[in-house]
RNA sequence: GCGGGAGUGGUGAAAUGGCAGACACGCAGGUCUUAGAAGCCUGUGCCCGAAAGGCGUAGGGGUUCAAGUCCCCUCUCCCGCACCA
């Protein structure tokens, strides 16, 4: 019991660095301020600066990840503000999603009572970590009618420019979710929420967007985005998947009635080489075919039931081809040939038209299906083999399958023999559009983009069904509000039950409703929108977030856009990512914005890691931030998070390791106090710029050393903001210069060390420790006598003549290998560092009985002697 | 299979082609203390040794005066895509 006391004494010691009573006095005086970190108007005319970190979704509790993600933006948002940018640093909340539903099942709470209270309970949690929004300007909630009555309001717009629609076709369907996903929300054939659900196929009437629109857009975009990440630019083009190629109709022997078969193919010129057709197993002529005959029906659900078995067993892929034949036959139009029609497993239907010409030996799928039916395998393309390398040609060129078709030939290919296969390509697809059964075409993986969702908390959609019908809309049809019907606000008092069909349906008070058109009685649309529309755009919405009279005002966006940082995990590199940039074409057809993109970089922070693994709650390896902070500090936490690993690389979280930080912290508190004093009785309380005694006159051995430490580490950290980003690597060097000082105690004491010096060292260590630790930096900067903010200071100034080194060490290498290091004046030239390597008594010993063949001498690098 | 990233001490990690392992964690010894904790000091890649030395960046080859870094081949791990015609 007494130890517990003595203990508890040290605690309150004031010479001991106590993050528990400096942060909260500090963030409440922040916190009182609504102003302190608000960008200034547009009309300013400083340079901007629009720093934006991902906005979360409102768990009710923030996890590490989001304390990696928000330590970077808010390092960087302090930086540039310290740099004189006007800066913009937002923050809001991505508010509606089913997990407010589930809750509401749960508890029985309203999602909206549960939503606004996690969101009260993160604030709390990203205030106490420190930082700098501002959210009294910019603050949003997207499940709120201010801002989701936009969403309604772009809904209206793109119906209006024809871009968004309604239309029934096969979607994916989570089971869990209860609801319809789109395309990018399904991963590996299951749920991107629920890794181990199934995705079903149902046929829906579903409201789509129309980004197929903007798919060579979005593609070509991508190669204008030299700042962000080659791996995200890699996966939206993976995505879109432009493929460039030609349709060609193959007509069906004796149906005269049955449509030709119209088939997607790359390689036109590889035509003559088709020997049979195939042809999905959901393809409509499949089911035509299939309807008059048994066996080939029975043979084609199997196909159907043993796809939908792999995709469960998660290899959906390795599946061994095979296939049936049909029976009956088409014509190749290029050379009227018959080719036998099947149907084969590994044929997709919701790619190119579900249906290929198989060429065995120019396809390696085609080639492996032929060999096992023994169908016909007839080359049409050879590789061209100079007479000067036919020598030394590779025999894999001459074997089968041959898909090459640079320097390619074709042959046995009528009157194409003889073309180079890349020609042929082009050629023989306009033969075929000029003779009527065939056209060039251009495919996209990219689907246009699903928005209904069958849910409760989401955007409503502002469309209504006409139940009578009038002029121009048939009974049912759908039916446009006008803009001042919005919002449509979703209704508060509702039961969430488990029951399938969207709740919404279930209120009629909200259902029934009259057509804006002739007054009639009208239903309206009980769907709600896709969440990813709210983030499509949010970003736009910070530059003006109270306006109440449109989304936003152009002239805002237009100062504040590009974004010029985005920060946030790669996990939305083709969610997300590419939804925003499509919603920003949109908006600038629509006229709103300048900008074609909405960020000029992007950065994907690596993964939060625990014991090798993920932090995840079925893994119990979470370490919950509240802990760290309740046991170091939000400002060891956060700077733990910079410092364990480069801000793109994964993180393994040690708790030592930010033991250490706070131990570094408290270093550097006790030592800052220690010499308050002497700082404070200077008169010249100075700014930024004055720091630096502009020269040496006087300056101890000692205090020069401590200087030119200083001015390196500025300049190094100054450097790093604006490249590199290793902020592990500025905040060691921060640690080398505490070292230093902490070394020179002994000197400052008896004065060894100017005042002068002594005040330069704490006030600009203490301004190079605000972006990393806001809290310490606020509370030392004032104990050195300062009376405003650190915040608005102005960043050190790295001075080259301070930082410059008076001697150098230069390694000396013999055949490459150290043999010593000799210390010289920084200025002497290479011929006087020459003659000192030689003259240095361990380099003479390696030279006895040797001759110097070559003598390298690198300026500002090292000596290395050749001998022999 | 294809695309991207990575492989360096006991651990997290540093190194514009130029002294490998900065900085930190951990560990060991010391100091202070009645004792412990905290702090402070010293040491800490591996091997042998008293020392001098030798070996070391997944493995193998190459370019270079000089390679963790550039080139070629192989292996392992992570991430993404995956029958895309």
């Amino acid at each position: 019991m007494p130890q517990i006391e003595k203990n508890d004494a040290q605690v309150f010691d004031p010479q001991r660095y106590n993050p528990a009573e400096i942060e909260p006095r500090w963030q409440a005086l922040w916190d009182a301020d609504p102003k302190l970190y608000a960008a200034e108007p547009h009309t300013s005319g400083k340079p901007k600066f629009y720093c934006l970190e991902m906005l979360p979704y409102p768990s009710g509790q923030l996890h590490m990840g989001h304390v990696r993600n928000y330590a970077i933006g808010d390092a960087l948002a302090r930086f540039m503000r310290m740099r004189g940018y006007n800066v913009l640093h937002p923050m809001g909340w991505d508010a509606f999603g089913l997990p407010a539903e589930n809750a509401a099942l749960k508890n029985h709470t309203p999602p909206r009572e549960w939503t606004l209270k996690n969101i009260e309970q993160m604030k709390v949690q990203m205030r106490r970590i420190g930082l700098s929004y501002d959210w009294a300007g910019t603050e949003i909630a997207t499940c709120l009618p201010e801002y989701y009555r936009w969403n309604q309001w772009f809904f209206l717009k793109m119906v209006e420019a024809g871009l968004a629609y309604r239309r029934s076709s096969k979607v994916n369907w989570c089971p869990k979710c209860a609801t319809v996903l789109a395309n990018e929300q399904v991963v590996g054939g299951c749920c991107w929420r629920h890794e181990d659900t199934l995705v079903e196929q149902r046929e829906l009437e579903q409201w789509f967007l129309r980004i197929t629109k903007y798919a060579d857009e979005l593609l070509d975009g991508l190669d204008k985005l030299p700042g962000w990440p080659e791996k995200v630019r890699t996966m939206q083009r993976n995505w879109i998947g432009r493929s460039e190629g030609t349709h060609v109709d193959f007509h069906v022997s004796a149906m005269a009635d049955t449509p030709a078969i119209k088939v997607f193919t790359t390689r036109v010129d590889t035509i003559f080489g088709a020997t049979s057709i195939q042809l999905a197993p959901e393809h409509p002529l499949t089911k035509q075919l299939a309807a008059a005959d048994p066996d080939l029906a029975k043979a084609v659900t199997e196909m159907i039931a043993e796809q939908k078995a792999a995709r469960e067993t998660g290899d959906i892929g390795n599946i061994e081809k095979h296939g049936v034949s049909t029976g009956k036959n088409a014509i190749n139009p290029f050379n009227g040939e018959t080719l036998p029609i099947w149907v084969a497993n590994y044929i997709l239907a919701d790619y190119g038209t579900g249906a290929i010409m198989s060429v065995p030996a120019h396809d390696e799928r085609d080639f492996e299906f032929a060999q096992k039916y023994g169908l016909h395998i007839k080359r049409v393309v050879a590789p061209v083999i100079s007479p000067k390398d036919a020598a030394g040609a590779d025999t894999d060129d001459l074997s089968l399958p041959y898909t090459g078709e640079d320097d390619a030939v074709l042959v046995d290919s009528g009157e194409w023999t003889g073309e180079g296969a890349l020609e042929a390509q082009d050629k023989m697809a306009r033969f075929a559009e000029e003779n009527g059964f065939g056209k060039k075409t251009t495919t996209y993986r990219l689907k246009d983009w699903g928005v209904s969702r069958q849910r409760y908390w989401g955007t409503p959609i502002p469309m209504v069904y006409c139940i009578n019908g009038h002029d121009g809309v048939k009974p049912g049809g759908v039916v446009a509000l006008p803009e001042s019907a919005l919002p449509v606000l979703l209704p508060e008092q509702i039961e969430i039950t488990q029951e399938g069909g969207s709740p919404l349906g279930k209120v009629s008070a909200f259902v029934h409703t009259t057509c804006p058109v002739c007054g009639g009685p009208a239903r309206r649309e009980t769907d709600t929108m896709d969440t990813f529309v709210d983030s499509s755009w949010y970003f736009y919405r910070y530059t003006d977030a109270r306006n109440a009279h449109a989304p936003f005002d152009s002239e805002k966006a237009n100062y504040w856009f590009p974004i010029d940082q985005y920060i946030g995990g790669v996990e939305h590199a083709i969610l997300h990512l590419i939804y925003s940039r499509f919603w920003t074409k949109v908006m600038r057809d629509l006229g709103l914005i300048a900008n074609s993109e909405p960020a000029e970089r992007l950065f994907t922070q690596g993964m939060v890691i625990k014991d090798g693994a993920k932090m995840s709650k079925s893994k119990g390896n979470v370490v919950s931030p509240d802990d760290m902070i309740a046991r170091y500090g939000a400002d060891a936490t956060r700077m733990y998070a910079l410092f364990a690993a480069p801000p793109d690389r994964d993180l393994e979280w040690q708790e030592e390791g930010v033991a250490g930080i706070s131990r570094f912290l408290a270093r550097v508190y006790r030592l800052t106090i220690k010499y308050a004093p002497v700082v404070r009785s200077l008169e010249s309380h100075t700014h930024g710029d004055e720091i630096a005694p502009k020269q040496f006159a006087g300056q101890t051995e000692d205090g020069a050393a401590l200087l030119r430490t200083l001015h390196q580490t500025i300049a190094k950290i100054t450097e790093d903001f604006s490249g590199r980003w290793h902020f592990n690597t500025c905040i060691a060097a921060i640690m080398i210069l505490v070292n230093e000082i902490s070394a020179a105690e002994t000197a400052m004491d008896t004065g060894g060390i100017a005042p002068a010096t002594i005040a330069e060292l704490f006030r600009a260590l203490t301004l190079l420790l605000t972006p990393f630790a806001p809290f310490l930096a606020a509370e030392l900067w004032q104990q050195l006598g300062e009376t405003a903010a650190v915040f608005h200071q102005p960043w050190p100034m790295a001075d080259a003549e301070l930082a410059r080194e008076s001697e150098i060490e230069v390694p000396v290498q013999v055949n490459g290998k150290l043999i010593t290091v000799i210390r010289l004046a920084a200025d002497s030239d290479e011929a006087a560092i020459s003659a000192a390597s030689l003259a240095d008594a361990k380099v003479v010993a390696r030279l006895v009985g040797k001759t110097i063949v070559k003598h390298l001498v690198i300026k500002g690098k090292l000596v290395n002697l050749v001998v022999r």
